[in-house]
DNA sequence: TATTAAATCTGTAATGATTACAAATATGAA
DNA sequence: TTCATATTTGTAATCATTACAGATTTAATA
């Protein structure tokens, strides 16, 4: 899958978010970095190419993201939130001993199909995951 | 349900925990408040009928708690943890506007079915929630 | 009962993620 | 250019949680 930079800033514009360069380079890093990373592991590695990179832009801009629905907020660990690009709903594995957060494909009805209400409370997001030890560590 | 103290007192007893007056005692609110409580609602409770109370032993006990399989962590709002007594695999509805959190009675085969692996990764715990709007929001 | 070591509880300080805020900078129209 | 607006930045504040050390309780032993 190729996403430059052109991909990412048309993606931004189509959904009415102005294609600034912090935060073509967040969008481009998230990307890059399928492992739900952390605020603080994406200002780390864009600090580096963009000095002037301040946490906050990159909070500010998550948030954003995440409002418009771009980006994906997961809370999982409960000490931090971590982001992914992918907003298809999908399923996640955290692993208990390396912490890594890996995406998982399994069928669940509710998934799939498009629920819109459960015990009369309106769906609007469903949210996945299982907890355990992953498959490296597992190995080693 | 009668939950008294004594039958508390067992509980804790039959899983290798002493049953101080503090642990009863947040036993005993989770048993009552079935809402999945923050710890600064059981602590602000508590220490109305225990002045002594200190928060670092509502936090201290819970964790002793969740180590040991007694009450299970919530961690699905990413700002802070919610306790439930019920231990059973089960989902969750958060609201989005009252922040209240639901149990929902979904079939999900994965919930059902006890599988031990997905993609290779070792599961031992599996959660689910949905995110919306409840019930009582959506009528006022 | 008195002694005493271990467990538990308590209050305060520290930590770490996130947010609030105001000043600096960039953008874009007039 | 001028000026208003949006965005970015750095710092301070907030809030949940954890670390820690002293106080208290427990329970075993003499
Ligand atoms: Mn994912
Ligand atoms: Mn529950
Ligand atoms: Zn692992
Ligand atoms: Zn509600």
């Amino acid at each position: 899958m190729i996403t430059n930079m052109k991909h990412i800033k048309n993606e931004l514009e189509q959904k009415g978010i102005k294609p600034t360069y912090q935060r073509l380079c967040v969008m481009e890093y998230l990307h890059e970095h399928l492992v739900h990373p952390t605020v603080e592991m994406i200002y780390d590695e864009l600090v580096d190419r963009v000095p002037t990179m301040s946490k906050t832009t990159v909070y500010n801009t998550l948030k954003l993201l995440s409002g418009k629905g771009v980006v994906n907020e997961i809370t999982i660990t409960g000490t931090e939130v971590r982001y992914d690009i992918n907003c298809q709903s999908h399923h996640h594995f955290l692993c208990k001993k390396c912490g890594k957060i890996y995406d998982v494909d399994v069928t669940c009805p509710f998934v799939n199909m498009d629920h819109k209400e459960v015990s009369g409370h309106e769906i609007q997001e469903i949210h996945g995951y299982f907890k355990g030890v992953c498959k490296g560590c597992l190995t080693s």
